[in-house]
DNA sequence: CCGTTGTTGGCAATGGTTTCCATGATGGCG
DNA sequence: CGCCATCATGGAAACCATTGCCAACAACGG
């Protein structure tokens, strides 16, 4: 196991640790930490919520995951294929995402920033709707 | 008082709502539910939090008030001038805001969300930085 | 084998937000 | 003018995601 999840200094890898990074990994959407820690217990993985919670602020600290808030403010994670600079469409029904990238928007955020004065700057974007898939069931549900 | 600030059908215009509808138009920032209700509090015209809380939702509701999720999750609100859709620029020392808009922006949402079968689109976009007021102050502290 | 050190996870505490419900104000109507 | 149905209010309790606490535990070096 040379590294591929590598090895922060002083940061052992446990089971618990690999099973969150993993599951993670294996599902193509943004997950709660419960919805997570839910899906982990089913596998018979059974990893403390409390441990979820802190592997996943540990992984987002570290970069490997990205972080957004619901508009009922939870918090949902997910692992991206890439480390760029990146945003993302998320489905409102199913909760699969795509990365996307607007090269004009990072440059609009930047420009309309700076010509207010503003320094040190960031950005949230992300973009929702309904997935072709998502789309579908719902018509069809609604017959 | 002036203002009708316009009366939807069946909500009458009680003296709570009319106080948190007036400090949101006092404000110039982004502020928490609970920092309303405190100046509220400390301007005597003292309204319950859970009326607070009421109104603010209703005013979001009706499309009168902004409504975004800091980093904690904690909702803030904000009174814009205008009713047309449009973006923040956010210092994340004071809170004060601009508003800020970039059709390129618009149209790049759309067309990205398409493009992957999205329907229903809809986004988010803040930007936040340090104003220059809080920069220099911060400069100052520094040294 | 032992001690040191970092990890785990149940439980309690936190804190923002919502729900409940008893009380109070309003406005229409007889 | 007074009564009642209706809606608003607000304190307290419930909710719920998240975090803090801490005792039990595993891994590693010596």
């Amino acid at each position: 196991m040379s590294e591929p999840a590598q090895a922060l200094p002083g940061v052992r890898s446990t089971r618990q640790r690999t099973a969150v990074a993993d599951v993670l990994g294996r599902v193509d959407g943004f997950r709660s930490a419960q919805e997570l820690h839910d899906l982990l217990r089913h596998e018979g993985a059974s990893v403390g919520l409390t441990t979820v919670y802190r592997h996943l602020q540990a992984l987002s600290d570290a970069g490997q995951v990205d972080v957004l808030r619901t508009d009922d403010g939870e918090a949902v994670y997910r692992r991206c294929p890439t480390d760029a600079h990146h945003h993302h469409l998320v489905c409102r029904a199913c909760g699969r995402s795509v990365e996307i990238e607007g090269p004009e928007v990072e440059v609009w955020a930047t420009e309309v920033a700076a010509e207010h004065g503003f320094s040190d700057v960031s950005h949230t974007v992300e973009v929702f709707g309904t997935c072709a898939a998502c789309a579908r069931k719902a018509r069809r549900a609604r017959s």
